[in-house]
DNA sequence: TACGATTATATCGTGTACGATATAAATAGA
DNA sequence: TCTATTTATATCGTACACGATATAATCGTA
């Protein structure tokens, strides 16, 4: 019996190729609009949610400030949204989307399309394998 | 009937997300060996094959020279591996462990345990989902 | 109200990722 | 054999990720 370990039998490394080849699908798609896929994530916490806190995005994304920052500056140079401090607390900074951000969920439902096609199979078997890794997460977040 | 696009709708973001969690688990697991995630996976694929070009070490993980040229020399550095020119075509370089490399895998054996109890669930639930993640990853690559 | 503790964001350093480009070795033809 | 092309790795620039730390605003409490 073949007790090797595999790189294959991981299933760290099949999520963590899985979400390289992703990052790789997604980046000609976006590079027309200037995004990245971390970006392009930012505006999809927005568009389901506008003005948000930086540390509301953290907490959906799962991402710190100090990686968030200079992502949400980036955005910002690029007119996709606006950095305001919060006049009832002055510590926090609020992000609202410019209507250049607004303006690109339209174009946003032609890449959801493409990436599908691209990941083939059955929608319904997709949205299985979906809830599965996101119970997954939840189990290595309450780790 | 709601069509707001959520971001926990998203497969990609599942993925992104479980892959940032499984990263935040390995860290304090590897960092007693100075190891990173990336590095580590290098490690495995050692084990199972020792001598590797660096081309070889890259279609394995799914990774580039300008990503693996700087991760070997600095786990080179670390004690974990050599690097030579292959005699037969001076071109290509040779990935070997050490006695140090190979040392390890002893120790990885208790990492694996850890990161599976982590994940939870039933192993036989765990290799499925391994499995599907790696047709989605087969798909996307031959898309 | 004064001040130490807490909170929210920002900054810094290191290590991936990856497109673009550079360099050196090997190969294929004329 | 000479040279254009191909191949393997290395380098450069930009953008995440994140631990550690800094800074400014707010809160709690004596």
């Amino acid at each position: 019996m073949d007790r090797t370990l595999k790189i294959d039998d991981l299933l760290c490394f099949s999520l963590y190729s899985a979400n390289h080849a992703l990052t790789r699908l997604y980046r000609p798609l976006l590079a027309p609009l200037g995004l990245t896929y971390p970006q392009y994530l930012v505006l999809v916490a927005l568009w389901e949610q506008d003005e948000q806190k930086v540390s509301d995005l953290g907490k959906r994304l799962d991402l710190e400030t100090n990686t968030l920052t200079p992502l949400l500056k980036r955005m910002e140079s690029a007119g996709y949204l606006t950095r305001r401090r919060n006049p009832e607390d002055e510590r926090s900074l609020i992000v609202s989307l410019t209507d250049k951000g607004q303006a690109l969920r339209a174009e946003a439902q032609e890449i959801s399309t493409c990436v599908i096609e691209a990941m083939g199979g059955d929608l319904n078997e997709l949205i299985e394998l979906r809830d599965r890794v996101n119970a997954l997460r939840a189990r290595l977040d309450s780790a």
